[in-house]
DNA sequence: TTGACATGTCAAGCAGGCTTTACAAAAGAT
DNA sequence: ATCTTTTGTAAAGCCTGCTTGACATGTCAA
């Protein structure tokens, strides 16, 4: 699963620890999504899509198509 | 973290069966998101939302504020 | 009444999300 | 050159997500 977590994370000029701090996880953990270890919980995903104001699917892409009707 | 699941598969006259086989996943899986156990995986989640052409928040609200802009 | 289907739940087990502690390396400031 | 900050990564451990198999209950049809 790939996400932006990170450009949103650098144009506010936040580090992974200050981000981790109002996400209220560990450092480790933006570290590990951010470079793709591992993908977030879903009230992980919550949080993160609250703090920067955006849909969790603006955020978060699993790669599939999103089968929107074809007009 | 509560969700619509059921509504949105009886709304269509599926079984729990029949849900867990669209969503490839368990019949268990899909009863124990459906009756609060547990949440499922992000990954799991746009299953969810991209089966019911939806989006993940439409569908699971863990409860806090959206944070909108006051206008 | 029997059989088929739908739902709920339990147990055991494996994989994944998250934690703490710790260390290494790169970049910036002075 | 040294100090500080930032990032990446690793190991061990805990809890959660998901699996299979199994069993109990309820409903509906025949």
């Amino acid at each position: 699963m790939k996400n932006i977590l990170r450009a949103l994370r650098t144009e506010r000029g936040w580090s992974q620890a200050e981000l981790a701090d109002r996400l209220d996880v560990s450092r480790q953990s933006v570290n590990a999504i951010e470079t793709g270890k591992y993908d977030p919980s879903l009230p992980l995903a919550f949080s993160i899509a609250r703090l920067f104001g955006r849909g969790i699917e603006d955020i978060f892409d699993d790669g599939l198509d999103t089968a929107t009707a074809a007009e």
